[in-house]
DNA sequence: CTTTCGACATGACAATTGTCAAGTTGACTC
DNA sequence: GAGTCAACTTGACAATTGTCATGTCGAAAG
């Protein structure tokens, strides 16, 4: 089932590509490869994870359902991130959801091998903590977008991350749902919206899932400049 | 320097309590033990890491600076607890900064010890693993309190916390200043006091850094209950 | 082609939170 | 003991955000 595309895609997530060959090999044919539809679950809060995954293609949402009910988007991934990984060596229940937000095609490495192929070369685990820390690093950066920059100012860095150059104008394509970015953000997509009508000031128009973005160092500067709670003296 | 009874918390740590004896022994022999004044800075955000930190009393904060100068507390870690795991055995710059938020006592494990070890038994980097899991759990945790509760609900959850039983009348003290408190929950000291006014009516009394619960099913009931967003239908 | 439905935008309103400006209090210094 | 200072509290106000209602639009189904 595997064509050497999925593979080579495989091949390049970051908790793949600084192993040696030989152990990538072994893991790769040991893999499970699957399809998701647009909606799918691919796991369950408290389930006990028996793999880590790798995308190969779509995009997949990690979320945390609350007790009242309310949905928290705590992730998003794409082709090449890998998800799971601290979960599947230790036996203990996924902390989030996942579930397909696009048709989807995902790697399943049954974490049996890796915990095995950990006992022969300790390199193995310093893969998993690479794709971990990772991890740890993006809720990170995640936390201080939510505690220290107002909804626009978020937008606004999201729209940045997307923009392949550094200066300039800039066209980007909004990957997924706005309904999505606005979870991802940490909104809710009425209040998205009105950050999108509030950064056409510093020059970005927003049309279907199509962002216009005319000056790149005015968008960034409204990130850093237009303080919410900097104490800028 | 180091007294059995610090080492005795040491050895309490998620890092190190399930390691074997022989192990946990020649880490503690080559840790470094220091005391840290209130204030001092333990490392600097952007700082390459050298070694993992094992808190044997105090209180740590770890936050981050943002460009506009604005500081975001990502954690606070008490007695017994481990941090910066995944950075020592990466050699990669810290992604926040520590400080002393109260005179402290830590240990020091040189990263180049861990790794030689890591190399003879994978089992340490399980280990690494658990203790790196247990953080990227806390930030999750408080990514969804960020994303779907009201400050008063992030307050009344971080006095649950603070409770020793289930149910009934409880007493705690606020383990730190309110200023921090109120930075780890994500909200100014103004409005940390108007969420402990707020609180008032569900039974929660504070004075000074005492808190008096005198229902704590009233007060959980209130942080899962009074829905800010949760879809309750 | 028409119907239907969900994603999205927008306006009005309420609730929450940040900001600024006092004022209080306790700890610490001199 | 007087004075100083930082940690709070509180009130008034502004800004931001959630909530609800309504309307538009496009995609998919019939």
């Amino acid at each position: 089932m595997p064509h050497e595309a999925q593979k080579a895609i495989a091949r390049q997530s970051i908790l793949l590509r600084s192993l040696p060959d030989q152990h990538v090999e072994t893991l790769l044919s040991h893999a499970i490869w699957r399809q998701y539809d647009r909606g799918e679950t691919i796991f369950l809060q408290e389930e006990t994870a028996k793999a880590v995954h790798v995308v190969l293609a779509g995009w997949i949402k990690l979320f945390r359902i609350t007790p009242t009910g309310a949905e928290a988007v705590v992730s998003v991934f794409k082709r090449g991130d890998s998800f799971g990984e601290a979960v599947a060596l230790r036996n203990v229940p996924y902390p989030v959801s996942a579930e397909a937000v696009s048709a989807c095609e995902l790697m399943h490495i049954p974490s049996p091998i890796l915990i095995s192929l950990m006992k022969e070369d300790p390199e193995i685990g310093i893969s998993i903590l690479a794709s971990t820390f990772t991890h740890l690093h993006s809720l990170v950066a995640q936390l201080e977008q939510l505690k220290a920059q107002t909804g626009a100012q978020r937008v606004a860095e999201f729209l940045l991350n997307l923009c392949d150059s550094d200066e300039g104008r800039c066209d980007v394509s909004l990957p997924y749902d706005k309904m999505l970015i606005a979870g991802r953000l940490g909104m809710k997509p009425e209040s998205l919206s009105r950050a999108f009508s509030r950064l056409k000031t510093v020059g970005v128009n927003i049309n279907r899932n199509h962002a216009e973005i005319s000056d790149i160092d005015a968008l960034r500067s409204y990130v850093e400049d237009e303080s919410p709670s900097g104490k800028s003296w």
